[in-house]
DNA sequence: TAAGATTTGTTCGTATGTATC
DNA sequence: GGATACATACGAACAAATCTT
């Protein structure tokens, strides 16, 4: 009935990975934060009695996670480092490499959240901002006369998507919403996710992508919430035909 | 037969990491699964001309990813792995570990995404399934009469939403939920979140449960969503006065 | 520009640990 | 138990990057 704490089976842990846990554990007890300097790699070969192979192999898990960064040179060294959007991103991408994730899945969740992204959104955006979008929009004005247009036209429409999520306040729901986004374009890259062309449901498309503009620009939060709940939806009869799954491959970082 | 010439505009990235790339290529061209066995150390070294110290530092890289694992002993070597869910949230969080996340922000996405994961589940459950929800709501029956109980009795309801997370056929759906109330869980162990008890809200919210495992053994699918959806109401509303943030610290394999 | 200092980056040889047969 | 095939770990040396003077 406790079903917060596992109990880890007590696998034998590398020496390596021992030691990145004591190197986590002494940023966490002097509280570190980004950017404060690590003991340099023969200060930790003294502190954990451990050779220099291991160490570097301790510092080299740590930096696959984002955690440190590491500089040559005289006044080099590791250091606290904070782990960037990208690198998440990455990693969460290897996970669900594995999983079996459907478009009906993405969709599921575009529905429930991309909406909540609009509605927080309205009133709050620079005209710089509303500037950028407008511009993505307009990138693909013009109806798509090849497959190889079509594609290009289905990514900038994912591109302005992943703006919308860059600008959202609450950093989780960008974060996901920019997941699916980038999930979305693999797909569409790597499968041939924009060989059924429907000109009539795309161009639907476009115009709520510019009615949400104009509802985020006057702060209706509402009416920029109904938008985009109508643009998944339709966007999502536009994919749903495509029996597609995810491209299998790892991504790179 | 290999990659061939070296990228120099890469010349960056460290030789490890330039490996591990390397590791990546030669297990995607060979489109390898789980389990699927990668070249020895040895083999490594002659195929990527690199020291022993290198390859180890780029397996290091990899398993830290989750991507490969490592077996010693005949028959051992590196293999391709997958990445377990537990590892997934750990990434996760040393990402979350450097935002601002706010108990609004985690509220916002769970009353979006919970009545969706709970309408999803209607009538899919099987009675076992049911029974282990059942236990759960169970466990905290009694009124706490003391900080202490309450701690327990918070954490025991979170484990309940857990639970349902794991039944969830979208991953996606059910990893993110997963990650929330595992942030909430540990907000609730390192911050007094249970300190300011309201009993009315409490019963409330324990009522939800067991209304909600009624709706979804009827596999009545809206009722479940509105029924989870006023608990999440209700939860937020327990949590609202809570100033918290999420504990600084590093998430612990 | 150049030299020297500092710190990480890489290699090699050797020895030890561990799982399988 | 012994032989084998692997990863694991150590230590010493040298290379490369980068900062300072």
């Amino acid at each position: 009935m406790d079903g917060g704490q596992e109990i880890k089976a007590k696998s034998k842990r590398s020496r390596p990975v021992q030691v990145a846990d004591q190197i986590k554990a002494w940023v966490v007890e002097r509280d570190l934060r980004q950017g404060d300097k690590l003991p340099n790699e023969a200060e930790m070969i003294a502190l954990f009695k451990v050779s220099k192979g291991t160490v570097r192999e301790a510092l080299r898990i740590l930096e696959a996670q984002g955690l440190i960064v590491t500089r040559t040179g005289p006044g080099g060294g590791s250091f606290v480092g904070e782990v960037s959007q990208d690198r998440a991103l990455s990693l969460l991408g290897n996970y669900f490499y594995f999983q079996e994730l459907s478009l009906a899945d993405i969709y599921q969740m575009r529905k429930a959240l991309e909406p909540e992204l609009a509605a927080g959104l309205a009133g709050r955006l620079a005209s710089e901002q509303l500037d950028v979008l407008t511009d993505l929009v307009s990138a693909h004005a013009s109806p798509a006369q090849s497959p190889e247009e079509e594609k290009h036209e289905h990514i900038a429409s994912l591109a302005f998507h992943a703006k919308l999520a860059e600008f959202a306040e609450n950093r989780l729901l960008g974060f996901i919403i920019t997941f699916m986004v980038r999930m979305l374009t693999e797909m569409t890259v790597y499968r041939k996710l924009y060989d059924v062309p429907n000109h009539e449901l795309w161009r639907r498309g476009r115009q709520h992508q510019l009615e949400l503009i104009e509802a985020l620009r006057k702060g209706d939060g509402n009416a920029a919430r109904e938008t985009m709940a109508s643009h998944m939806a339709a966007a999502e009869e536009l994919m749903q035909h495509q029996e597609a799954r995810l491209a299998r491959r790892f991504i790179p970082d």
